[in-house]
DNA sequence: CTGAAAGCGCTTACAG
DNA sequence: CTGAAAGCGCTTACAG
């Protein structure tokens, strides 16, 4: 917990001006001059001359109130903190930039942070942000949100979970039930192949995975395929274990005709195993819960998911901006489909 | 600058615990309780058990030092912030993820705000961020570093420039010519082909560009091939653009045989065109100043040239941790080239 | 309309 | 070994 001793920094020549040289500057009181800065002059009848004089003074001086101070005083920072698991993927990078703007429209700083889903990083991550004091906490792609949201429960900070729903807090959530379906409908339309059709990563018991799997399943039945078909192979989302397993399938001439694909990582062992088997496994129609501007343009029959990033956030301050509580509700959020633009009708 | 009125966030029911509670509860001084907190209580000869004593009710607390009230005291935030124009590839977040883990390793919470290449948003959080208090700002992907660098001179923050260089602080970047002629290098390995070999995107006069032009073309040099043969399109980096210029030259028959393309963005431009009339393109040989894993795994004879961010900002901490001021000086740091799995000797 | 004053939570020389 | 005290820069009711 306590930081590590470090040498102090050298010591910059400039130095950031305070309210009192601003006052000096202007001949204005430090009352004033915060009153000022702060735009609220006018209800004090601060006649316009004396204000214009110190707001050219903190030009002259390049005034910039201390956050530090005045977070302490307000006791209100107007940070808004977000945990990441990583940029590397477009749906989070999409999120980060969501929420960076969503925040910047309310006056909030914000401050994203990646925790490369290591549990221990999460929890110090959000440990720390608190400490800055910000005043939301949103999070995403964590193993388990329940930990985080306690914890910002006790200091007073509120969070709200995305992606993951956890019964200690807000949680917005895609629709994955009904993406994985409609993806899946799109992967089997006039399908006429043979073998199995695979789902292949994401965890067992996993909440979003468990309702993708739903939902593919249900596809199935739709399109009238027997549920003896699917072949469900929960291999975790890293690229590496994805190739393993297709791999594998290939090696015993057993390589699915149609696939769906749980997450753009695991889309990544696949692609890459077709860059070098390519010959060997043709061209199988791919589905993939989660897109990519360049995992599109594989010369492949694709369908991809894109996650309402925008709407997911929105619904994130949208609960902030209000006041209910609504610990342990799940909003749903629709999916959008890209659909390829080779092969689909 | 007036942060725009919000009403009060709804109360939060819990809070956070104080140095003075924390003093009641463990039956100490605030004094020691400071010390103990901050680990310098042994050089107070502050007694073990006292010390546990106040560690214990820390913890029955949940008791975290308030970060404003301590950096307002110290004149140190322990903060540290970096700009980029986004997230949306990997170059820019494997930046600020290998910038957040050397700020951690440091013990200074990072800050990583993307700006979406618009100087307006670019100048406003740099402004932000050294109000915060930030100890050190690095600074990539923005149209110019130098006013943010002197904002940041000004107000006694030290700041660092990565990707493009800036007179006005040091810089460090990667090494723009010989990783172009190298690339271009592999590009043309054993390359018979006729017509032009083209180099796609970039702006006029940038920094980069020029030096990648140079390397492509001392390249052309290097294995023989007139210089008359390139054809230099600075189309920019949007996608679009890239598009367009390729879409134009595919009309008119006049696809190259050969190019570099400089920069992911623009990369995805000719990606979306190869997947919509692969048939009429055929498999040109394609070299980017920029990777992505998908964008390798197109089945086309590939070489991607893949920036050494852990290099870059090892670089910018190593700086930081010196005690030199090196403004104006730039440090080049190689980068790795990515070879095509099928094509590559 | 303006100024003096208290206090946000913390750190650290200093006096005991 | 511990406590009282000053002060970081700011905001805001309050007295003038």
């Amino acid at each position: 917990m306590a930081p590590p001793k470090k040498p102090p920094p050298p010591r910059p020549t400039a130095k950031k001006a305070t309210i009192r040289e601003l006052a000096v500057a202007s001949g204005a009181s430090i009352s004033t001059v915060s009153l000022v800065m702060n735009g609220s002059w006018e209800r004090y009848r601060i006649t316009p001359a004396t204000a214009e004089r110190v707001r050219a003074a903190a030009r002259t001086l390049g005034y910039a109130p201390n956050q530090n101070a005045r977070a302490l005083r307000l006791q209100r920072s107007s940070l808004a903190g977000m945990i990441v698991p990583h940029h590397r993927n477009r749906f989070f990078a999409g999120l980060a930039e969501s929420f960076e703007s969503h925040a910047r429209a309310r006056g909030l700083v914000p401050i994203v942070v990646s925790t490369q889903r290591d549990p221990a990083t999460e929890r110090e991550v959000a440990a720390t942000l608190v400490m800055q004091g910000v005043e939301l906490l949103v999070v995403s792609g964590v193993r388990d949100p329940s930990d985080i949201n306690r914890l910002c429960r006790e200091k007073g900070v509120r969070s709200v979970n995305v992606d993951l729903p956890g019964p200690d807090a807000f949680s917005v959530v895609t629709d994955n039930r009904a993406g994985a379906e409609t993806l899946t409908r799109h992967l089997l339309r006039d399908f006429t192949g043979d073998g199995p059709v695979l789902f292949l990563g994401g965890f067992d018991s996993e909440y979003a995975t468990d309702l993708r799997v739903e939902g593919f399943l249900a596809a199935l039945d739709a399109v009238g395929r027997p549920r003896a078909e699917a072949r469900i192979l929960r291999c975790g989302y890293h690229p590496a274990a994805a190739h393993a397993v297709l791999d594998d399938m290939l090696a015993r001439n057993d390589f699915p005709r149609a696939l769906l694909v749980n997450s753009i990582t695991a889309f990544e062992g696949f692609a890459t195993l077709w860059r070098n088997h390519g010959d060997r496994i043709g061209a199988p129609r791919i589905a993939c819960f989660d897109w990519d501007p360049f995992a599109a343009c594989l010369p492949l029959p694709t369908v991809m998911l894109r996650q309402d990033v925008e709407a997911l956030v929105g619904a994130c301050f949208d609960w902030f901006g209000g006041t209910s509580d609504r610990t342990g509700e799940i909003e749903i959020v629709p999916a959008q489909m890209v659909l390829d633009r080779i092969a689909a009708p």
